[in-house]
DNA sequence: GATGCGTTGGGTCA
DNA sequence: TGACCCAACGCATC
C-alpha cells in the first residue's frame, strides 16, 4: 500500500490500545485513520419481550459493560489524537458504506473464529478484495491460532486438554514481544454523512434508569482491566499457588478468581499480555502450580475451547454435532423457568441464579452446580436451554467457552462420568456452612438458622415462622427430590449412552423420541412409589 | 481386550 | 485435611 492513504480499524472484540496488532498496523503510515465500532441494533437495543432487562440477545449488564468498554476506548483514543466513531446498523452494510465514503485503502480488524464473524468476514473480505482494499486481520484474541492446531492434528481438533497441550506445544506467539506501545495516532479525515455518533449511554439506547435494583459491580473497559490485572499480579503468592478447583464458589465480597474473564471476552485485556504477566510472576517464585489447575492453565483452557469450537461444525447444538452425545432431554418449560428465575426451592442453586441475574458473573464452580442441576444432575433439561440463559446474562459469556462448558457439564462431550453429581445441598455447605452467600443473594432466607438454610423445607413450621419465611409461600418448595431425581438422571444417562454406543453416535430424532417415551413410562411407574414415600413422611 | 487416564463428586473415617 | 472407597463413564494407547 502506498504510504499516506486512509485506513480503517474496525473494533469488534479487541477493545484495547495495548498489544493490539490490528491497531498498530492500521496506524502505520496512514494519513487518516478511522477507528470504527458498529452498534448492531439487534444486539444493543431494548427488547421488552425478553425474559430479563436487555436486548434480544444480551442482558443489560453485558450491554452496559460493552458501553463502558467503548467509552474507555474512546477516551484512550482521544488521548492519542483520535476518537471512536460509533455507527449504527447492520455491521456489514455500515462498513461497506464507510469504506466507500472515506476512500479507505486499508482495512484492519482482529480475526474472529465465531460463526457469526466467520460468515460476516467472508462478505467483508470479498467486498474489500473487489474494491482493491488491503485487509489485515491478525489472530490476536487467543494465544494460539486454532486453525494451526487443527492442522497439526490432521484436520481435527484435539478433544482432551492434555492432547491439546501436547499438540499445541510452546505458545510461540504468546511469548513473542507485545505490539509497540502507541504514542499517537493519525488524525481522522472528513467523516461526511455516515451518521457518526458518540458512545451512547444506556439511557440513550432506550434503557430505563431503574431496570434492576443491583447491577454488576464489574466496570467495563481496558483501564479497569489493567487495574484488575495489576491488582491480581501484585499478589504473587496467590498467583503462584492458584488452583482452580480449590477456589471458594461462595466467596462474593472478594471473589476467589481474578474476574478477568469479561475483559478477555471483549479483548479489553490482551491474552498475550496476561500470559506474559503470569509467566513473570512464576519466574520469580520457588514453586508454582501447573496447568490445568494453575492460572496459566486457565488461559490455555480458553484456547482449548476456542480450538474445539472452531473445528467442530454445529458446536453450539446437540443435533448435527459429532462430538455431542445425543440425549433425549426433558422438555419442560416450567422447570426451565423455575431454574432461570431462581425458583427451584434449593437455596444454593437459586442464590447462584440470582447472582447471575444481578452481577452477570459467578464463580466457576457455582456455574458447575447450576449447570449440573439443570441437566444431568436433577432436572434432565437440555443443555442448550441453560446455555441460552448463560449466553444472555453473563457479562463474560463467550461463544466457544460457554458452549464448551455446557457440553462438558451435561456429560454430552469431553467429560462422561455422569455418576459424579454436584449435590445442590451439601456442595455449597462445604464452603459456606453459615449460608452467608445465600443470605446475601436470597434475603428472604436471611433469618433462616444455618441448620436449615440449605434445606429450608425441612425446618419445622415454628422455625419458618420465626425466620419470617414460610416454605411454599414466601420461598418455594423444592421442585424435585434430589435423591430420587439424581438417581433417575443416572439411569437415563446410562440408557442414552447405551443407545449412542449401539448406533455408533448416529442417533435419529425418532430414536430419541422412542427413548424419551420409555423414560416417561418408567417415570410413571416410579411415581406411585415416590408418592407413597412422600405420604409416609 | 487390558490398561491408564481424565481440571474440580460424595461419603466415611482417622 | 487427606486418604480411601464407591461406582463407573469414554477414550486413547498398546
Amino acid at each position: 500500500m502506498a504510504s499516506g492513504s486512509n485506513s480503517l480499524i474496525w473494533f469488534r472484540k479487541g477493545l484495547r490500545i495495548h498489544d493490539n496488532p490490528a491497531l498498530e498496523y492500521a496506524a502505520k503510515g496512514s494519513s487518516y485513520l478511522y477507528p470504527v465500532f458498529v452498534i448492531d441494533p439487534h444486539y444493543m437495543e431494548p427488547d421488552s419481550t425478553a425474559f430479563s432487562p436487555g436486548s434480544a440477545r444480551a442482558g443489560v449488564n453485558r450491554i452496559r459493560f460493552l458501553l463502558e468498554s467503548l467509552a474507555d476506548l474512546d477516551s484512550s483514543l482521544r488521548k492519542l489524537g483520535s476518537r471512536l466513531l460509533v455507527l449504527k446498523g447492520e455491521p456489514g452494510d455500515v462498513l461497506f458504506r464507510c469504506l466507500k465514503e472515506w476512500d479507505v485503502r486499508r482495512l484492519c480488524f482482529e480475526y474472529d473464529t465465531e460463526p457469526y464473524y466467520q460468515a460476516l468476514d467472508i462478505k467483508v473480505k470479498n467486498y474489500a478484495s473487489a474494491a482493491g482494499i488491503e485487509v489485515f486481520s491478525p489472530v490476536s484474541h487467543t494465544l494460539f491460532n486454532p486453525a494451526d492446531i487443527i492442522q497439526k492434528n490432521s484436520g481435527r481438533p484435539p478433544l482432551s486438554y492434555q492432547s491439546f497441550l501436547k499438540i499445541a506445544g510452546q505458545p510461540s506467539w504468546a511469548s513473542s514481544p507485545l505490539s509497540t506501545t502507541i504514542s499517537s495516532l493519525p488524525p481522522i479525515g472528513n467523516v461526511g454523512n455516515c451518521g457518526i455518533s458518540n458512545v451512547p449511554t444506556l439511557q440513550e439506547l432506550g434503557y430505563e434508569d431503574s431496570g434492576q435494583d443491583e447491577l454488576t459491580p464489574f466496570r467495563g473497559g481496558e483501564s479497569e482491566a489493567l487495574k484488575r490485572l495489576r491488582g491480581a499480579m501484585d499478589e504473587k503468592e496467590w498467583v503462584a499457588k492458584f488452583e482452580k478447583p480449590k477456589g471458594d464458589p461462595s466467596a462474593f465480597l472478594k471473589p476467589a478468581t481474578t474476574v478477568l474473564s469479561p475483559y478477555l471476552k471483549f479483548g479489553c485485556l490482551s491474552s498475550r499480555y496476561f500470559y506474559q504477566c503470569i509467566q513473570d510472576v512464576q519466574k520469580n517464585v520457588k514453586t508454582h502450580t501447573l496447568p490445568p489447575v494453575s492460572l496459566l492453565g486457565q488461559l490455555l483452557w480458553r484456547d482449548f475451547f476456542y480450538t474445539v469450537a472452531f473445528g467442530t461444525p454445529n458446536f453450539d447444538r446437540m443435533n448435527g454435532n459429532r462430538i455431542c452425545k445425543q440425549i433425549p432431554w426433558n422438555v419442560d418449560h416450567e422447570l426451565v423457568a423455575a431454574w432461570r428465575d431462581a425458583r427451584t426451592g434449593f437455596p444454593w442453586i437459586d442464590a447462584i441464579m440470582v447472582q447471575l441475574q444481578k452481577w452477570g458473573w459467578m464463580h466457576h464452580l457455582a456455574r458447575h452446580c447450576v449447570a449440573c442441576f439443570l441437566t444431568r444432575g436433577d432436572l434432565f433439561i437440555h443443555w442448550e436451554k441453560g446455555r441460552d440463559v448463560f449466553e444472555r446474562l453473563l457479562i463474560d459469556s463467550d461463544w466457544a467457552i460457554n458452549n464448551g462448558n455446557w457440553l462438558w457439564l451435561s456429560c454430552s462431550s469431553f467429560f462422561y462420568q455422569y455418576n459424579r453429581i454436584y449435590s445442590p445441598i451439601t456442595f455449597g455447605k462445604k464452603y459456606d456452612p453459615n449460608g452467608d452467600y445465600i443470605r446475601h443473594f436470597l434475603p428472604i432466607l436471611k433469618d433462616m438458622p444455618k441448620e436449615y438454610i440449605y434445606e429450608p423445607w425441612t425446618a419445622p413450621l415454628s422455625i419458618q415462622t420465626k425466620a419470617k419465611c414460610i416454605i411454599g409461600k414466601d420461598y418455594p418448595k423444592p421442585v424435585i427430590s434430589h435423591d430420587t431425581a439424581s438417581k433417575e438422571c443416572k439411569r437415563k444417562l446410562a440408557e442414552a449412552y447405551e443407545l449412542n454406543k449401539k448406533l455408533n453416535g448416529v442417533v435419529s430424532e425418532e430414536d430419541l423420541k422412542m427413548l424419551r417415551r420409555k423414560f416417561e413410562e418408567d417415570h410413571q411407574r416410579q411415581e406411585p412409589q415416590t408418592k407413597r414415600l412422600k405420604n409416609k413422611n
